[in-house]
DNA sequence: CTGTTAGCGCGTTCAA
DNA sequence: TTGAACGCGCTAACAG
């Protein structure tokens, strides 16, 4: 196995100094034409590949930054990572990885790790969408999926209250003017924000909610549980939005086992397309996607606009869409 | 904001030169015992944090590695990544991130990319249990889940022999005799193998299958069918291994469907544990777990070891082990 | 236009 | 036991 190139190594071959290498490489303005395409032949021809560490040791960037998941593996933390690995990748910047597990004090021991590699920002992917507190970092941080509690951090997030808003004007659009929803844990802002927007929606139309919305847990029995005191309160309803996909498969289950045909009887819309459910279920589900790869990209971008000198205050919300399944005509 | 601390500032701080104050940090010999206390507080004091680049610079060792997944946020990938994360980092190695996206020129690339960057190692960690095609690199390389398809590749992979086989001793002790097994598709080795290992714990108990188990694809269908076909056959069965916890999914709601009682009339059991089915089910599925993280930590072990100059050649199975649930007595 | 010089922060000889 | 000197590979002044 040979041993790298160097920049030296490049140089000798073309029969210049290394600087003149160095300078020809970067296109750096005083170099000669032919001296340039000189450089540049004995540095494809030694397959030679600049050293990051001899960079960034000169040059004072590492052209890394630090990723702190609060949950590797999470439901939402993956489609986030990979639209920021995919944009940071294209700007030729490694991703380092850091799994803090939702542990306070491990968060802080790993961005110390992070921050002595000398990482050039850090990007905090929270799989939990509420506020979180701030990270204490000498460098650019920005969050994704959830925000800062300090407003003036760099957040890019979910736009729920549209989410909401969508899913409503996809069941109205269906002709549905009886709907009920039902809601996720009332102490998460994207259930308050998710109903406001389906609020908001139905008023434009002139509509209320079939029966005052309910919060509960984030699981398919509170779903059933809502479905079945709907069709036993006798209340009329042709359409349910559900705040996340668990729910809507809970609601599902329960109108289809009291003989309630989905969609033709009752639409059912969920939210988060969280793709297993989709392949698992039989009936594919119209749900509202969140668009969380592009919350990855977008914060990563703002990232790399922080540590080159433009940072970007505040937050931004991503507005999802619906994606077309069977449950709502 | 201060610059940070450099060696030759601590050693100017307790009065030596900076040799010494390398050598007392890293608890070489050559250095009095009274210096090396006076340094070591210089460095406290001074919130020393030595520069990773500059270190990896002069010693050609980066303290890092590269994880190249076929696959974020694929079924498999992130348990593994977790355990994987979790054992470097214990070794205070850095895990720089590389998707692939199951595309062998965009691995290519990423794969130069990484290696420029100087990682002391490549950690592989696909998603598809099946051998690959092997990583051709200039360091070492460590496989997790599926294995290189040359065997004298390091690879850490899940035993499923061993799977298939407690996965049928766990219904034999629960006193189940007419066992049928749904099986996944054939091109996969762990289909045949976890076939394998259920047949020979069959046979050690002087039984065979209630039926001969069939292959089909890994979905939820494929183990409605399964069940659909035993019931009408009138094949006496009391238990189903199935050999994912989709296909098991599938055949408990068929066998409920036509009143079959789980488990008393009959006992399922899946494979992989994959986490987000039992929570959307409203039974408690019992299924064979793999032991994803212990493969990820044991693989990132093994990767480590082959930095250190003592490569562990060949593949290692981990055993798995039951989940207990509701559907097998 | 090009080459020389001087570090970046650190580990490691080798003298003292 | 200590420290001066060198070099890792590269970029950025400056001088030619």
């Amino acid at each position: 196995m040979q041993k790298r190139a160097t920049l030296a190594d490049v140089a000798a071959a073309a029969g210049v100094s290394v600087a003149t290498a160095s300078k020809a490489l970067h296109n750096r303005p005083r170099v000669g034409a032919a001296t340039r395409e000189r450089v540049r032949r004995a540095a494809t021809q030694l397959a030679y590949v600049p050293n990051a560490q001899a960079q960034s040791l000169v040059t004072g960037r590492s052209s890394s930054i630090g990723l702190i998941t609060s949950d590797l593996g999470g439901m939402f933390s993956s489609p986030i990572m990979i639209g920021a690995e995919d944009e940071l990748g294209s700007s030729s910047s490694t991703v380092i990885l850091a799994n803090a597990r939702g542990d306070a004090a491990l968060e802080k021991r790993k961005l110390d790790f992070l921050v002595s590699r000398n990482v050039d920002g850090i990007l905090v992917v929270n799989d939990n969408p509420n506020p979180r507190i701030p990270l204490d970092a000498p460098i650019p941080v920005v969050y994704a999926y959830a925000a800062s509690v300090d407003p003036a951090d760099s957040a890019v997030v979910v736009d729920n209250v549209h989410a909401g808003r969508i899913a409503a004007e996809r069941l109205l659009r269906a002709g549905r003017r009886h709907i009920a929803l039902v809601a996720g844990e009332p102490d998460f802002e994207a259930s308050r924000d998710r109903l406001a927007g389906s609020r908001e929606a139905l008023e434009e139309a002139g509509l209320t909610f079939a029966e005052e919305p309910r919060f509960g847990p984030w699981q398919a029995e509170w779903g059933r549980r809502v479905a079945r005191d709907l069709l036993s309160s006798g209340v009329p309803f042709d359409a349910v939005i559900c705040q996340s996909d668990i729910l809507a498969q809970g609601c599902i289950s329960a109108l289809i086992s009291r003989g309630v045909r989905v969609p033709e009887d009752v639409a059912v819309i969920g939210h988060d397309n969280w793709g297993i459910i989709t392949r698992l279920s039989a009936q594919r589900l119209t749900t509202v996607d969140n668009n969380l790869s592009e919350i990855g990209a977008r914060a990563a971008r703002r990232l790399m606009d922080a540590i080159d000198g433009h940072p970007d205050e505040g937050i931004e919300a991503v507005r999802g869409e619906v994606v077309e399944g069977e449950t709502v005509p």
